[in-house]
DNA sequence: GGTGGGATTAGCT
DNA sequence: GCTAATCCCACCA
């Protein structure tokens, strides 16, 4: 089964990590973009590896929600740093959130990943997760870190990185984008209070992996 | 120096 | 549907 074949790929494995060009545009254009494209991550214990099917947009203006709108802190900092960097912070003192940084250094943008479709390292997963549904491994933000094992530590890291990294080409698997008749959907955000009203989660509309929250679109 | 809220999840009713 | 678990940080005193 293919889902297992990466994690005896040779240690010489290049990673190919997104182009800068993909950070172009906006970030509401990369959140779309990022529909498909494939999230590895190396720890000790093994390689794991997501396609993303469900992403949000936070942005510099108009958006309470986004954590930047009051400007940069100590906790998100790595916001404020140069397209493909990860930004990971706590949430509600037990799970963390894995966020994209979209925009030049200085302007404080970022896609959320909200959810994944597990490719490779189901068993590593299901173990980090303790549970069997694959639909239940990588369907929410908190979850997908916990799958993946993204550690706080990488916090302000690139992601082109040995230990995390986006990619559109991974191990013979079909190229990291939407496949025909995948279409974006577009809704509300979730679980936020203010600016819970802006159309900027977008997932594949098709796909069983998505977090099961109310779309409240 | 104290307090309250938050881009969540799991488990129970 | 409701709630507990749990912590960083912004804000107010």
């Amino acid at each position: 089964m293919f889902a297992n074949s990466i994690l005896t790929m040779s240690p010489s494995h290049r990673i190919e990590a997104l182009p800068d060009t993909f950070y172009h545009g906006s970030t509401v254009a990369i959140a779309k973009r990022l529909l498909g494209v494939y999230l590895v991550a190396n720890s000790a214990t093994g390689t794991t590896a997501g396609r993303i099917v469900e992403t949000e947009a936070y942005l510099s203006k108009n958006d309470p929600a986004c954590h930047a709108a009051h400007g940069e802190t100590k906790r998100n900092r790595a916001m404020f740093g140069a397209p493909g960097t990860a930004y990971i912070y706590l949430i509600y003192g037990m799970y963390h959130c894995f966020n994209v940084v979209t925009r030049p250094a200085g302007c404080g943008e970022a896609v959320l990943i909200r959810a994944l479709e597990p490719v490779s390292g189901i068993e590593l997963m299901q173990k980090r997760r303790k549970k069997e549904k694959l639909t239940d491994l990588c369907s929410g933000p908190g979850k997908l870190v916990q799958a993946q094992g993204i550690a706080i530590a990488l916090n302000g890291t690139s992601l082109d990185g040995p230990k995390l990294y986006l990619t559109r080409t991974l191990n013979g698997l079909p190229t990291g984008k939407r496949r025909p008749g995948e279409k974006i959907v577009t809704s509300t955000r979730i679980g936020i209070r203010t600016g819970a009203d802006l159309p900027l989660r977008f997932y594949i509309g098709s796909s069983p992996f998505i977090s099961r929250s109310i779309s409240r679109a």
